[in-house]
RNA sequence: GACCCUAGUCAUA
């Protein structure tokens, strides 16, 4: 029915048909649930809209709908996510006077949202003050705090944070270690990420998408282009189906290394395949196109990217420029 | 049936 259409709707990202399906239903004399509200909410928030969200959520709460956690922490989480973290604490805090204390779920949607602003110091003191508060903190806690911390190089922390999980007895989990993982690989300790590798196989988990695609960027990074690719093909004949993120991984990898014919032909071993291209992938192999001095071609695969339903964004639009001003075509650029 | 944790692309990256 459409409640289902609204919620499915949101999860596909497709926020206008959710809304124009939630107005129809509205205008027939339905009375949504929260479930129902907080759907649209959070499509909207993941659509990066959340002043769309916001609106809503108060023209609702006006019409005397009181919401629960998960409304918030959508809020919170696209607020963050728009830089906007003086207003995701306005909403936390919020939350004691509408009557709804945050819990450790909210505080983790907080937590991100300092994460994603690198706020390592602050992240701290919300962790700090969520045991305060009589909260015990999950493991979704601890891979944030990880993630803040080791971006933020406070190693110390990091040690005090580790310790405390463990006390409270999470051992960590796939994601965790993809957490570490990339947090190594950004930080030019590739090493020390392939001995986790090792490690995490060891320990018997599965290295996934995830795993892989930071490994090929750390490598890419340490100019290990051939063990770079190494890892693909390994991971590729062990069975384990590399999706469209660690092609672009490696794409990008060859493209940085210069080696513009051995991209091209891993970006038609993908068509072929039959990925779904997204705007990432198309963006990487034009810049590719652009650095080789194929011009033209990358003009074609931007032409290309529309006829298959894949909008270009501000990325495509800046490589091409920026490859045709190289050859001195900047009319063609304008 | 709604919410919280991880990966890839541009402007000498």
């Amino acid at each position: 029915n459409c409640k289902m259409q609204v919620i499915s709707f949101g999860k596909a990202g497709r926020v206008d048909r959710a809304w124009k399906v939630f107005r129809k239903m509205q205008q027939q004399g339905w009375d949504p649930d929260n479930i129902t509200l907080t759907s649209l909410i959070n499509a909207f928030c993941k659509a990066r809209r959340t002043d769309d969200a916001l609106k809503f959520f108060e023209e609702m709460e006006g019409k005397g709908y009181h919401f629960s956690a998960p409304t918030y922490n959508a809020l919170i989480l696209g607020l963050g996510n728009e830089k906007r973290l003086d207003q995701a604490c306005s909403i936390f805090e919020s939350m004691y006077k509408r009557g709804c204390i945050p819990g450790v779920d909210s505080f983790n949607s907080l937590l991100t949202a300092l994460k994603q602003n690198g706020k390592a110091t602050d992240a701290v003191k919300f962790f700090e003050r969520m045991r305060k508060e009589g909260l015990s903190p999950n493991l979704y806690t601890y891979n944030i705090l990880i993630e803040v911390l080791g971006k933020a190089g406070f190693e110390e922390e990091l040690n005090e944070v580790r310790e405390n999980m463990l006390r409270d007895g999470y051992n960590g989990s796939l994601i965790t270690y993809n957490i570490v993982i990339n947090g190594l690989c950004k930080t030019e300790r590739i090493d020390d990420a392939l001995n986790l590798l090792q490690e995490m196989r060891l320990k018997g988990y599965s290295p996934d998408c995830h795993t892989h695609s930071s490994l090929i960027w750390g490598l890419c990074r340490a100019n290990r282009i051939d063990d770079a690719c190494k890892l693909f093909y390994e991971v590729a004949t062990a069975g384990e189906v590399p999706n469209v993120v660690v092609y672009s991984s490696l794409l990008n990898a060859l493209s940085k290394a210069g080696k513009f014919d051995e991209a091209e032909k891993l970006f038609e071993q993908m068509v072929t395949k039959g990925f779904t291209l997204d705007v990432v992938a198309f963006n990487t192999m034009i810049g590719c196109l652009g650095k080789g001095g194929k011009i033209d071609k990358a003009y074609k695969l931007f032409q290309v990217m529309q006829e298959k339903g894949c909008e270009p964004d501000k990325v495509t639009y800046t490589s091409l420029v920026v490859s045709l001003n190289k050859v001195g075509r900047v009319t063609e650029a304008c």
